[in-house]
DNA sequence: TGTACATCAGTGAACGCGCGTTCACTGATGTAC
DNA sequence: TGTACATCAGTGAACGCGCGTTCACTGATGTAC
């Protein structure tokens, strides 16, 4: 029964990567090890070979999930076109797609009030995701570092708290104005002109 | 044993009281009905005397948790001073003692992603929750009615999605960073001048 | 108003299920010589 | 290069615990007469 080396080590990635869309999908506390490791095409027996605890398994799960994540973020935005990048990503990420399909999207906003109370290794993971969802937005904003940086952490809090209310809301309309609402507040986020465009494109907006 | 129904109404209250502020410190999955009635004084054997599942009363107690929250905020908000009503709502929500003790505090920060996954009646609590926050933020706008809901909504976003992760970081200054430049960037929300006095508040802040 | 009976709030034990973790076992892989 | 043995990835059953829910019971309250 014993496998290679090379089969074990795909084994592993196997199981962090069906356990980062389980645990998107169903939340940490809902997600059964044996479930998991079946979706895996493994028996659940198996599973401390690869890992000492959930717990670490969760870890490693979130972390593959921000980077996935900061990857489709990154390639969206870089579609040739009117808008610039920040706009992309944040229209990526504020997407319906996104909303409906949390097994794909962003573990801050799948697993976040969970996250809070988790160990120690796992806070610690989670916080290197925040990060990189703040490095990114703030990689992509046309100004100064300290400014970018300030902006890119109300945004990416905004981005998340709006993705988590809008998967929990029971009215498809509010759902998709939080959204829209979200993403139109946050176009303006990047601009150095921030200020008026945001004004204006409100104006306009409202029909006043 | 049999209390009378005068007794069995406080009774009632109390458990839906203790089960709020278990809820919101450990999340739904880890609240134990016997440890909540424990909490009221009670054994858990009579709990069903008063809710048909677990699920109702969390629907309860969620409804209980923010009609408080809300309460508090509006007491805030009537504190005299130099501040308007908004600013001081908002800075009670953002507030580090609000962060440091969730069994007070918003549910749709303490539990969000864990409501994303209920049933349906505690979804169309969690739904008339938010909507109770983003009425309160509204109403304090001094805004016409469409672009104060319009950025109310987004507002509530932005205060849930920062005081969810202020929680999650391990890192205590990046934490209270999170809340201060959320409440910084919500500053501007209210006032009908925003954009400029957004980018003049920036640019004190930033030292430039 | 008093009495007899039904109701039912609360108790404490038990049930049953899900799930994280452990364990004995298998047999292919890895390694020492 | 071949051989003997150790290792260990994966299996499938079992363990043990937590917890939602049920149940028989108690005795005070509520009610019908």
């Amino acid at each position: 029964m014993r496998k290679s080396k090379e089969e074990a080590a795909k084994t592993r990635v196997r199981i962090v990567h069906s356990a980062a869309d389980e645990l998107r999908k169903n939340g940490i506390a809902r997600t059964a090890l044996a479930e998991l490791m079946h979706e895996a095409d493994l028996t659940h027996g198996g599973f401390y070979r690869h890992f000492k605890s959930k717990d670490q398994l969760v870890a490693e799960a979130c972390a593959v999930a921000m980077d996935s994540l900061i990857a489709s973020m990154s390639k969206a935005a870089s579609k040739k076109g009117t808008r610039n990048a920040l706009t992309l990503s944040i229209s990526k990420y504020l997407s319906r797609d996104h909303r409906d399909h949390p097994e794909n999207g962003c573990p801050l906003a799948s697993l976040g009030s969970e996250l809070a109370r988790c160990d120690n290794n796992i806070r610690k993971v989670a916080t290197d995701a925040f990060r990189g969802l703040v490095g990114l937005v703030e990689g992509q904003m046309e100004l100064p570092q300290r400014a970018a940086k300030r902006r890119a952490i109300v945004a990416a809090c905004t981005m998340i708290g709006a993705m988590t209310i809008s998967r929990i809301v029971d009215d498809p309309t509010l759902s998709d104005a939080i959204l829209k609402e979200a993403e139109r507040s946050l176009a303006s986020t990047s601009a150095r002109d921030e200020p008026l465009a945001a004004s204006l494109r409100e104006r306009v907006a409202s029909g006043a």
